[in-house]
DNA sequence: CTGCCTAG
DNA sequence: CTAGGCAGT
């Protein structure tokens, strides 16, 4: 159950250290140029899931008590009759489960899930409450557990001939699953948290993914913690019912980074391994109950302190183990208790230095009780582990691992039959559910395989748009695409759901768009991170292509079909400024210089103008790298302006301002628009008079796009259209910005009049 | 299509 | 904690 005043301690180090685990994923491939591997404490997440409840909690806790032996056959009834009352609940579990192994399939990282072996020491039995375990049979257990352990790995090269009869009916079920979906697994020889920092320590995975504080104790140097859906970092342990403020998103999962190294760079006080474990045996944990007399702060100050260092005399006494020397144990025994002693009079002598205060009356006889017997103490120093590591579990044949197509190996009708067996509760199709939760799974990796030479999977797919998803605010920006696609999975038939709405719809004639199209051809779709995927990936190239001419395509299509007045759409702007992140700042930076300095007036519109729009734009801005957005998050607001030069409107001395709300997407007659004009407009037009200050309208329609064709017009006869695009600003000062640009645009356009340059810049 | 709410 | 239904864009 570990000690979780250690993560109150390490809390204040550990800021900004939730992330979500996309985020988490993403920076880990940028900076190692692969995915991560990490050990997960399957125990953990199998309880998480809810596997784990009251009639699976007793034969688990029990299993291995001799006194349970005539009824060991409940195993059996578990599996057997897993239709029945247990039949609810484990199928809730099978779907957390499964949604928990999509999260980590979808996102390509590669995880070992390790489950607990028999050598596990008895007092560490998760959901055994009742019992803390006897001094006597602990240390009998410890020492012939590693006996039995060393024996086993002579004979069979493992632990696991043993579990085979312990196997609780859940975990079976789990086994199976996993299975079939050929994902590999580990079993421990002991405990799994300390299999999982081993893996960890000897280079195999990345991070440990556990709640588990005895992972640090273990020695475990990057912990991913609380994995959950919950914005802030309260660990299941601290479940005061429901807390104030928990933020919860339905599906983005995150994670708290705990990495010991980089916490002790910047934390003043040392947070090792060895302090860590003296500290949870002075403070107690599942082993005893903590020493009379010492609580949280006393214990941390006493494992913390260097002059002397009583954490590594402590680790002095239990370093070395050899099995089967009561010798050594004999003499461990007795400095163990010297060093009882020793710190009992150092803490009465020196209590001051150490804690601040006089405890000295307060530190009488019964204090300093209650030590951990010398074998609790080495299970931490010397845990059961595997001693050689199979790398067969990383082999590329696994589902687990990436890199490869093997995913469409498994055996799906196996699996959908094997699922289906379950009766999973709350899938009201259990078809539909399959096959959109088994293509979610693969799609990155089916995405990624997709110019290999034996794909199958040719046409099945493609990018359709691009977003940013904002987390918690402005705090984590995850930039996306989303990937439309066809059933690409060998065995698993096309949904007849998707395809039935598809056709629900014959009463439409129409041609279809070109979205509704890909909808059509491609019904499924999911969104993607873009820095999952490589911008060299075919199908990224041909996204940025087809942007590019089908915007070229829109734009005369639309042009002549709707007469014309939308000249400038998003696909064109965005081609064309595909880095506004410069722009924008600089605008911003300069707004206010911008708009005080203009007195002029020379700012109309008209509305007659839409035959103008025939004539070329002229590109005021200059274009930036198509790419280079990936460079940056902030996608925020864009703002693009054309300008026109037109002749035949010199003389057009008409003094009415207009603004033309274009957020509509087509006019209703060809060749003419009819707009409305915004009550900014019109409280603009109220105060029209000829020396009213230089002022700029423009519609603020909604905050997601917004447009404005707007004329300017100056006393040298040169009249310029302008249309301004404004889009994707989720705040309100939307409007300020488009004044602002198109404020900038006028200057450009007083500067391009006075010079009597025929270019414009 | 997305986010919110509900039942289980 | 999930699937699914509903409402607002």
């Amino acid at each position: 159950m570990g000690v979780p005043q250690i993560w109150e301690f390490l809390k204040p180090h550990l800021q900004d250290s939730r992330i979500p685990l996309r985020k988490f994923i993403i920076d880990f491939n940028e900076s190692q140029k692969r995915p991560p591997r990490i050990a997960i404490d399957a125990y953990g997440w199998l309880f998480e899931c809810g596997f784990i409840q009251n009639s699976d909690m007793k034969s688990r806790s029990r299993s291995r008590s001799p006194m349970r032996s005539p009824r060991n056959s409940d195993i059996e009834t578990t599996q057997e009759h897993h239709g029945n009352r247990n039949y609810r609940s484990t199928g809730k579990a099978v779907i957390n489960f499964l949604s928990r192994l999509k999260e980590l399939l979808s996102l390509n990282l590669e995880f070992l899930l390790v489950f607990d072996g028999t050598m596990k020491p008895s007092f560490k039995k998760k959901f055994n409450m009742e019992s803390i375990a006897t001094y006597y049979d602990d240390e009998k257990e410890y020492y012939s557990n590693w006996k039995q352990h060393i024996e086993n790995h002579k004979i069979y090269g493992n632990c696991q001939g043993l579990s085979a009869s312990s196997v609780p009916g859940f975990l079976s079920l789990v086994r199976q699953l996993l299975d079939l979906m050929n994902i590999s697994y580990v079993l421990a020889c002991g405990e799994g948290e300390a299999q999982c920092v081993w893996l960890q320590v000897s280079g195999a995975v990345d991070f440990v993914l556990s709640n588990d504080s005895d992972t640090l104790i273990f020695g475990g140097e990057r912990i991913l913690r609380n994995y959950s859906k919950f914005y802030n970092d309260f660990g299941p342990t601290s479940i005061t019912s429901h807390s104030p403020s928990r933020h919860y998103d339905s599906k983005e999962p995150f994670i708290t980074i705990v990495d010991l190294s980089r916490i002790n760079q910047v934390a003043r006080r040392k947070f090792d391994r060895i302090s860590l474990l003296f500290f949870s045996v002075l403070l107690g944990a599942d082993y005893n109950h903590g020493i009379k007399g010492l609580g949280k702060h006393k214990s941390l100050q006493l494992a913390q302190c260097k002059n002397p260092n009583f954490s590594m005399e402590f680790y002095d006494i239990f370093k070395d183990f050899k099995i089967e020397d009561p010798e050594s144990e004999n003499l461990r025994r007795s400095r163990y208790s010297t060093f009882q002693e020793t710190l009992y009079s150092y803490c009465k002598d020196h209590s001051v230095q150490l804690f601040g205060r006089n405890y000295s009356g307060l530190l009488n006889q019964g204090s300093f009780e209650g030590w951990p017997s010398t074998v609790a103490i080495m299970h931490y120093f010397h845990p059961i582990v595997q001693p050689h590591f199979d790398e067969e579990v990383f082999n590329d044949r696994f589902v687990n691992m990436t890199g490869n197509g093997n995913y469409r190996k498994i055996n799906f009708n196996r699996l959908k039959c094997f699922l289906q067996s379950l009766r999973l509760p709350q899938i009201s199709n259990f078809d539909k559910w399959f096959h959109d939760t088994m293509h979610e799974m693969f799609l990155l990796r089916e995405f990624l395989s997709y110019d290999e030479p034996d794909s199958i999977g040719k046409g099945n797919m493609r990018i359709t748009e691009e977003k940013t998803v904002n987390i918690d605010g402005d705090k984590f920006h995850i930039a996306c695409f989303k990937i439309r696609y066809t059933t690409f999975l060998p065995e698993i038939p096309i949904s007849s759901q998707s395809l039935s709405k598809s056709n629900n719809s014959p009463s439409r004639s129409k041609s279809p768009t070109r979205r509704q199209a890909d909808i059509i051809d491609y019904p499924n779709s999911l969104w993607l991170p873009k820095y999952l995927i490589p911008q060299s990936h075919p199908l990224v190239v041909q996204y940025y292509e087809t942007q590019q001419t089908v915007l070229k395509g829109k734009k005369g299509n639309k042009t002549k079909k709707t007469g014309s007045w939308q000249k400038n759409n998003l696909d064109d702007f965005l081609r064309k400024h595909a880095s506004p992140i410069k722009n924008i700042q600089k605008l911003d930076e300069s707004k206010k210089q911008i708009l005080k300095p203009v007195k002029k007036r020379l700012f109309v519109d008209t509305d007659e103008d839409t035959s103008l729009e025939e004539i070329p734009a002229p590109i005021v801005s200059t274009a930036t790298d198509k790419h280079s957005d990936f460079n940056d998050d902030n996608d925020d607001s864009l703002i693009f302006v054309d300008e026109v030069t037109n002749s035949q409107t010199i003389l057009d001395n008409s003094p009415s301002k207009r603004f033309w709300d274009l957020t509509q997407d087509e006019p209703t007659e060809a060749g003419k628009t009819v707009m409305e004009v915004s009550p900014i407009k019109k409280s603009r037009i109220g105060s029209d008079e000829k020396n009213v200050p230089p002022s700029i309208t423009c519609s603020k329609s909604d905050l997601i796009t917004s447009t404005a064709n707007v004329h300017l017009r100056s006393p040298k006869m040169l009249s310029s259209n302008v249309t301004g695009l404004r889009l994707k600003r989720e705040n309100s000062s939307v409007l300020d910005q488009l004044v602002t640009d198109a404020q900038e645009t006028i200057n450009r356009f007083v500067a391009y009049d006075s010079d009597s340059s025929s270019s414009i810049e």
